[in-house]
DNA sequence: CACCAGATCCTCT
DNA sequence: GAGGATCTGGTGG
């Protein structure tokens, strides 16, 4: 199977971020294969980007950030989870956040997860995408290179034509000049009041 | 130990 | 648009 490998993970965040939107996270969930396709990303830099996680030195929290590309970050925010796949190298500690996703496979299963029936409440926002998909802190740190794998991805159909926008990561009050947030125009599965920004 | 801030979401007005 | 829910880590006495 043609899946995102290392490589494609191990590159600079907002490359990333870009490239993932339109591809398919995929996970395992007991006996169900949960599917959504990914129509918003946010990068966080290694360097000097006072919004990231990784700019305060490493805990527990925030261990697997540090770790080597093609892991799952997942910490809470509140009571909620939001994951990423952390980029680059070891001790770079920088990822691409999971912002929201369109439900491709598995819907009935996401529904009953997330306690909604219309489908543009399912994956759209980060918290959600991890409710909508049974991710917790117990997939912190595990690696999503690998079909074997419990989360994994699969690249976007090259028949496709994105048209995706990009603007300033939500959320965070601090370097709002960086336009790391992408996302795909017009999907109403973004994240937000309006689904185009 | 107390207090506060946070990459969120939901339920009201 | 405002406020609460509720968990973790960092800071300061």
């Amino acid at each position: 199977m043609n899946i995102l490998n290392r490589k494609f993970f191990a590159r600079n965040p907002v490359e990333v971020a870009r490239d993932m939107i339109g591809t398919y996270i995929v996970r395992r969930y007991g006996g169900d294969l949960l599917v959504g396709k990914i129509v918003e990303t946010e990068a966080y830099l290694a360097e000097g980007d006072t919004a990231s996680h990784g700019y305060k030195p490493k805990s527990n929290r925030t261990e697997s950030l540090f770790g080597p590309a093609g892991y799952a970050y997942v910490t809470n925010v509140h009571r909620y989870f939001i994951m990423n796949v952390v980029t680059e190298a070891v001790n770079q500690p920088s990822a691409v956040l999971i912002r929201a996703i369109e439900p491709v496979e598995g819907i009935e299963v996401m529904k009953r997860l997330r306690g909604k029936d219309n489908l543009v409440d399912i994956g759209s926002g980060p918290g959600k995408v991890c409710i909508a998909l049974g991710i917790d802190r117990s997939c912190d740190g595990i690696s999503v290179t690998s079909s074997d794998s419990d989360i994994y991805f699969l690249p976007r159909s090259t028949k496709e034509n994105l048209d995706i926008g990009s603007s300033a990561r939500i959320g965070i009050s601090s370097a709002q000049d960086y336009l790391f947030r992408f996302f795909l125009k017009a999907n109403p599965h973004v994240s937000g009041p309006t689904p185009l920004r």
